[in-house]
DNA sequence: CAATTGTTCTATGAATCTGTTGAATAATTG
DNA sequence: CAATTATTCAACAGATTCATAGAACAATTG
């Protein structure tokens, strides 16, 4: 089962599963590989019954087996970013490069959550935010930003989240409302983590 | 770092070192492979940041980095006995090929501990036993069984505890002492199941 | 029922991982 | 300071894993 657990594609298909459930076609797309090759990962990852499929119409929908299997991934990567320094510092040279280095932490955000200090943004898909999202949070994703980041208001700060700490999204969404003179941070942590921690989950 | 967990000799090895630090030469010997190649291991599980060492005298002793691994390494464990059927089954048809399907929960014999009608026996090696050991365990390692076993008492039911669920040492034992006529029982759990979930623990 | 779409399979060569062997390296002990 | 001991290193061959390309398969839709 561990092997299962052994490569880069496999555990980038995981983190993203833990979203929900996706299709090989949008899988591959996501971890930028070819159908034939996620679906072979997939096959290992199904084999491993670290996720299940389920037919829809013409897709296959693929999504992490139960719970114990999100839990255990979490842990995993958990441990790898306090053990591993070289993770703490790819991290670190990435957001430094985009001056993005500011982070807040699930536990900050959410005493401030009710502030009205404070914009949450979901950077995510359309579609995962309608899957889930942290209360309050406007969806504003990749596609719409450039007409959708002008209406938001100035004098707040805004705090934006994504998939979890190895993903993009809210970076760039903080770099680009930076430059348009909003004060803007992102959130250390994605979704998951947020609602691992049995906080409050909109629908 | 999920790398590391990848081989089955290292997942013996973090086994073993749950149970506390060992040197090469009895890691070596313990999942039966030469000392170069346990050596090799230990290197790349040094490289993953999961273990660590310590050198004293001749010898250097290899430990598991932290609690953090420890626990991680027991999710891992945990989840695949959970979700993975096969590992089940061997478990079970171990256990059935050498009549000695009972096992007692670790929730079990916290509650019958302070009962005078068990006794509990530690069978594994003494320095293990000394490093820690379930409150009231007799320590009655391997080599010790022909002249320690016929001291005990015949009324009283006895459990015996070992490594952990992968580990062969309690199952030996209640082979031998159903033999002999008693009534016994191996612990389902190991040591370091008991010390993870914060009981108390004597040395 | 034929066409289309989404997914899986098969074969291939390149890359990586493993265990073995024997030598090399420390560091302690006599 | 030489001998011994414990551990690591280096080089090799065999096994496994990987991504790619193209064919095969299954199931829905027109």
């Amino acid at each position: 089962m561990t092997k299962a657990f052994c490569n880069p594609h496999r555990l980038e298909i995981m983190d993203l599963l833990a979203q929900g459930e996706k299709t090989v076609e949008v899988i591959a797309a996501e971890i930028s590989a070819s159908v034939a090759n996620a679906s072979q990962h997939l096959q290992v990852l199904k084999q491993a019954h670290l996720v299940t499929t389920r037919k829809q119409a013409h897709h296959i929908y693929y999504d992490l087996a139960n719970a114990d299997v999100f839990n255990t991934w979490y842990t995993l990567r958990s441990l790898s970013i306090r053990q591993m320094p070289q993770v703490k510092e790819v991290i670190r040279d990435f957001r430094h490069e985009r001056d993005s280095l500011e982070a807040v932490s699930v536990d900050e955000l959410y005493q401030r959550l009710h502030s009205d200090e404070v914009v949450l943004l979901d950077v995510r898909p359309t579609e995962e935010y309608q899957r889930g999202h942290i209360p309050h949070a406007i969806s504003i994703p990749l596609e719409q930003w450039d007409s959708l980041l002008a209406t938001l208001p100035r004098h707040k700060q805004i705090i934006a989240y994504c998939r979890g700490p190895f993903c993009v999204y809210s970076d760039e969404a903080v770099v680009q409302l930076k430059r348009k003179g909003y004060h803007a941070v992102r959130l250390e942590e994605g979704f998951p983590d947020w609602k691992k921690r049995g906080l409050p989950v909109a629908r």
